[in-house]
Formats: C-alpha cells, structure tokens, sequence
DNA sequence: AAACTATTGACCACTCCGGTCAATCATGCT
DNA sequence: AGCATGATTGACCGGAGTGGTCAATAGTTT
C-alpha cells in the first residue's frame, strides 16, 4: 500500500482491502460503490476518503497492491529447482489456493481490471502488469520452463498440448475450489484435504502424460491416496 | 418467448432478446439497466415495457426462454448412439460453441442467474432448472453415461478422475475460445478452424487416457490434422 | 378520412452516487 | 484539569441514473 495507508492498523486497513476487493471483483469500476465497501470495511465514508482521496486513487491503489502481492506469492513461494512440471504446476496451484484463502476475491479483482480495460490477449495483459514494473511475461515463462525436464512426456510430439490440457485442468480445478471456499467455517482441515485431492489428480495426470515407469513409481503413489 | 413476445418481428425480438442477455450477463440483476437494454437493441423504452410489463417480468421470461433454448440444443444436437465418450464430449462442446456464437452472452448469464440465487452446488442448480421444468440432471448424467463404453481407458481404477480433467479442460478450453469470439469479424472461417483445433485437442486426450493402440488408429489420425 | 395498432421519448418520483466538512471522539501532554 | 492534536464520524450536497408512465405521433388497414 502507499504513504497515508501504510501506517494504520493492519487488522483495519486488511478488513478495508478485502472489502474493497470484494466490491471491485463484484462490478465493473462505475458500477462499485464506496457506500458499499465502507459498510462492509465497517468504517465511515469520510475516512475512505480521508484515506486514499478519491475512488479513482483508491482503484489504483488495490491495483499496485494486489499485483505486488501476487507477483511476490508466486516467485518466492515456487520451488525453482523442481524439475518435474506436474509438480511445478501443483506448487503453482497449491499457492493460488492459498492466495484465495486469504483473499478470496483477488483473482475474481484481477481479471476484472483486465477486461475493464478491454483487453483480450495475455500479451494485453502482460503489458498491463509492465505499466507497474512486474514482469509476469517472465515469470509466465519460467513456470513452464525453468529447470524442466521434458524427457518423460509419452509423445514429444504432443507436449505443448499436454501442457495446455493440464494447464485449463488445472485452472478449472483451481476455480471450482474457489467456489467451495467461500462461505466456510472449518478451513485449515478442509484446506489440506483438498491439498491431499490436487496431489491425487496431478498423480493420475502423470500416468496419462508420461512414459509409464515400472510399478512402484510416483503417479501410482499418489493414486493409492484418498478421494 | 411468451403470448405477445412471439407475435413481433423475429429479427427485432432478438436484437431485444441479446441486447437484454447481454446486460444480464453483465451485471446483477439490480445493477442491469432497462436503459442499457433499449439502447442496445436499438428501441424506445415504452416499446420494451410494452412488450414485457416489467423488468422483472422481462427477466424471467428471458430466463424461461435460455433455459429451454439450451436444453433443446443439448438433448437434440447431440448424437446419442455415440459410444466413444471423448467424441461425446467432443460434440457437447462443439455445440457450446454453437450456442456462443449465436447468443455470446448465454453462458455468462445463466452463470449470473445461479449466482445470484446464491446456488454454490451443482445439485442446488439442477433444483433451480427443475422448477422451469427441465431435467437437466439427467441430461447431465446422460452425458457421461448413456451408451458410453469405458473398457477403452487405461486404467480403470481412476477413470472418474480422468473424466473429471477431461471435463475440466473442456470447459476451460471453451470458455477461452470465447473470449476470442467477442468481437469477431469474420466468424464462419474462424469457426471452422476451432473446431478442427477441438478435434485434434480430443485426439491427444484420446492418446492420454485410453489404452494404446496399433499405429494408424483414431488419436493418432486426428494428431496429424491441423494446429 | 377514419379507425386502429405500434411505437416514441419527455417526464416523473425516487434512489443512489462520489465527495465534503463541521462536529465529535480519543489520546497524550503539561 | 484543561488543552491541543489527530483520528473518525455521518448528515448533507448536487447530480446522475433508475424503473415505469402516458399523451402524442407514425404507420397501416379499412
């Protein structure tokens, strides 16, 4: 966050981003309204305002924060040196998981302020993110590559569909998720059974995408799990 | 449509029918503006009170017509003798595709009109299209089950799970596609390459899940067309 | 030209908007 | 205790937009 903001007290000023998400991931910029995140932040309107000066520089300011949040999240909480992709991508899920749990609206915040600005391509939106200094292009890339071992995908002609096959699965897995989270009571059990579940499903995707390997290996492994 | 609706040019009646699907799928159903709606279809505001009474009458009306709408397109498009569960799917999402091309709003808003109902489960969706008359829960079962063979997986112990990444891809993959169809020009082309893209996604799913085959099989024809 | 229907858009009362600011509250200092 | 200082409130503002109305107009048929 900026100057002013930085100094309250951060159970307050969380109770305020959260709301504020929450309104902006709900409407487009015109239609959100600050009488709403004030009740929901439960403070009054003149100290909204007091806080950021105008709607507007409030907007911009969740921007910065969020974008920072989420870049910071994903390169220092993946592990770069795995070299299995399928546990690359569960890392990366397992984060976003985590990220929801803390701010269920963020994503939903995020892909708002995409398509507020028009912008259909993940080029557009790569270009976005560079307006605030973060090279999500770069890390985009890394995920899928960095340190990676390729050699045991089944059919090297099809690795890049594999991979966008496992990437929407993933994705969609991960949004469904997100739905269930929303109104609960008893998180962190929860939490890590559906931990438990991801590790299940990349396991199974595993035995479809690579070469099978003599029993014993990691993707029957995880098979044996729950669900 | 209902009683006076169905009388008036059919042309007019859907310029008024997408423009209202459209601010629907926007915006909940209190933020939806009628003026929005009139502008976009390209009437006066009397004509569109005139035709539906209210805006809650237009609402409900427009929600009886999506619902049926879709559920004729599924249960009649689809080839129902089909054996093979990846071409049933195949064809599932070819008609989404379908669908979003005639009315690109219609996914979006019958997501809107469950989430405003704040319906969380997919069994508490079914309940809502029950009360217009609709099984989709069975249609929904059929999908996935009727006159399918499974024999052909590889491992039969994780099929549930594998149909789940199936689905999910799928899914993902067509919400993709339409975000690219939005502001489309030349549509028909475009089309017709998507669905050839569909195909070949398919055939490499096939391949991942299925036992292999001897050479010159389904998957690995469908492999070499285009993308 | 009369009768009838389809269509218009100015208009209404009302709600909600972003933003302001004098008043109040809380705190610590002397 | 009184005072000063900064944090916080919420009633209030002009303006924009809302769902809905209805007398007037345009178009068509007799």
């Amino acid at each position: 966050m900026d100057d002013v903001i930085r100094n309250i007290d951060p159970e307050k000023r969380d109770r305020i981003v959260n709301a504020a998400i929450e309104e902006f991931a709900s409407f487009p910029y015109d239609k959100a309204s600050t009488n709403h995140i004030v009740e929901k932040a439960g403070i009054s309107k003149g100290l909204l305002f007091h806080y950021f000066g105008s709607k507007q520089e409030m907007y911009e300011t969740l921007i910065r924060f969020v974008f920072g949040y989420m870049y910071t999240a994903i390169t220092e909480k993946i592990d770069w040196d795995e070299s299995d992709l399928f546990d690359r991508l569960e890392q990366v899920t397992a984060v976003k998981m985590r990220i929801s749990r803390t701010y269920p609206h963020m994503f939903d915040f995020m892909k708002n302020i995409v398509l507020n600005k028009r912008i259909g391509s993940l080029e557009g939106a790569f270009e976005l993110y560079k307006e605030f200094g973060l090279d999500f292009e770069q890390v985009y890339k890394d995920m899928y590559t960095r340190n990676i071992d390729y050699s045991r995908f089944r059919d090297p002609a099809t690795i890049t569909e594999s991979i966008d096959i496992v990437r929407w699965s993933l994705e969609k897995y991960g949004e469904e998720l997100l739905l269930s989270f929303r109104e609960d009571t008893d998180i962190e059990t929860d939490f890590n059974r559906l931990e438990a579940s991801l590790k299940h499903y990349v396991g199974v995707m595993k035995q479809a995408f690579y070469t099978q390997q003599p029993a014993g290996d990691a993707a029957a492994e995880s098979n044996a799990q729950a669900r």
